[in-house]
DNA sequence: ATCCTCATGCAACCAATGGTTGCGTATTTC
DNA sequence: GAAATACGCAACCATTGGTTGCATGAGGAT
C-alpha cells in the first residue's frame, strides 16, 4: 500500500531553504553558493552545505569554471522528487476520501439497515 | 509566484516516522504512544516527542482516558497539509514544464538554420 | 612577476532536533 | 494493598543547520 518514498530525496526537498534554492536555480538556470546566498537569509557556507546535500541526492550538479563552481538543477531528478510528492499526497488523499466514505456509510447504516462496508 | 507553505506544517509531515505514525493512526482510527511504538522502529518516548510535534501543528488531538492518552488524526488539518504538498508539487511541475517548453522553442529556432537534431 | 580581489574550502563552535536509557508517578487489576 | 502498565520527565548522545574565522587558489591590474 503506502507509496515507496526515497527518504533521502524527500528530506532533501523537505528543507524550506533548499526548496528556495531549487527555485532560484531554476529561475536563473544555475548559480553558485555565493550568488545564491545573496538571495537567501543564510550565509554562503550554509548554502554550500545545502548544495552538498542536494548534490548527494542528485538534484543538482556542479561544473567548476575558473574560481567558480556553477550548480545546475538536474531536472529529471527534480521531476522524480516532484512525482514522489504527488504520490504521497495522492495516497493520503485517497485514504482520507476512503475514511470519509466509510463514515458516510456508517452514518447511513445507522439510519436504515446495517450495511457496514468495512475497509 | 511560489506557493506559500506553512513551514511548520510541512516539516511536521516531512519526517518519515511521523508520516508512518499518521498512516497508523488513520488505519486504526487512533492510538497511543505505546501502541504506535509497537509498530515503529523507535521507542515509546521518541514517539511521544513526535506526537507533541504533530499536536503542536494540529495534525492530531489527544483525549485522556484513564491512564491512556488516545491520539486521533485531525482530518481537516491533514487535508490542508496534503493540499500544500499538492500545491508545491504542482508549482514545480509547472516550472519544469515551462522550462521544457522554452528549451523546445530554442531548439526549434536552432533547427531552422542548423539541422543537427541534437537532444 | 606581484599584489589585490573575490569565490571557495575547511575547521571550530553553537543550538535545535531526534534518538536513547533510567526513573518517578498514576491508574488498573488481581 | 501489591503488581502491572501507561505515562511523563530528565539526562545524555549524535546529527544537522547555522555561524565565524581563516587559508587557499584563480583572475585581473600595475
Amino acid at each position: 500500500m503506502s507509496v515507496v518514498v526515497d527518504d533521502d530525496l524527500w528530506s532533501a526537498v523537505g528543507d524550506p531553504i533548499r526548496r528556495r534554492m531549487l527555485d532560484l536555480l531554476l529561475n536563473d538556470g544555475g548559480g553558485t553558493a555565493t550568488s545564491l546566498s545573496e538571495h537567501l537569509p543564510v550565509t554562503r557556507q550554509a548554502v554550500a552545505k545545502h548544495l552538498v546535500v542536494l548534490d548527494r541526492v542528485g538534484l543538482v550538479h556542479a561544473t567548476t569554471a575558473g574560481r567558480e563552481r556553477l550548480f545546475r538543477v538536474d531536472q529529471a531528478q527534480l521531476a522524480r522528487a516532484v512525482a514522489q510528492l504527488a504520490d504521497v499526497g495522492a495516497g493520503w488523499d485517497a485514504r482520507l476520501r476512503r475514511i470519509k466514505r466509510i463514515a458516510e456509510t456508517i452514518r447511513r447504516a445507522g439510519e436504515s439497515t446495517d450495511k457496514t462496508g468495512k475497509q
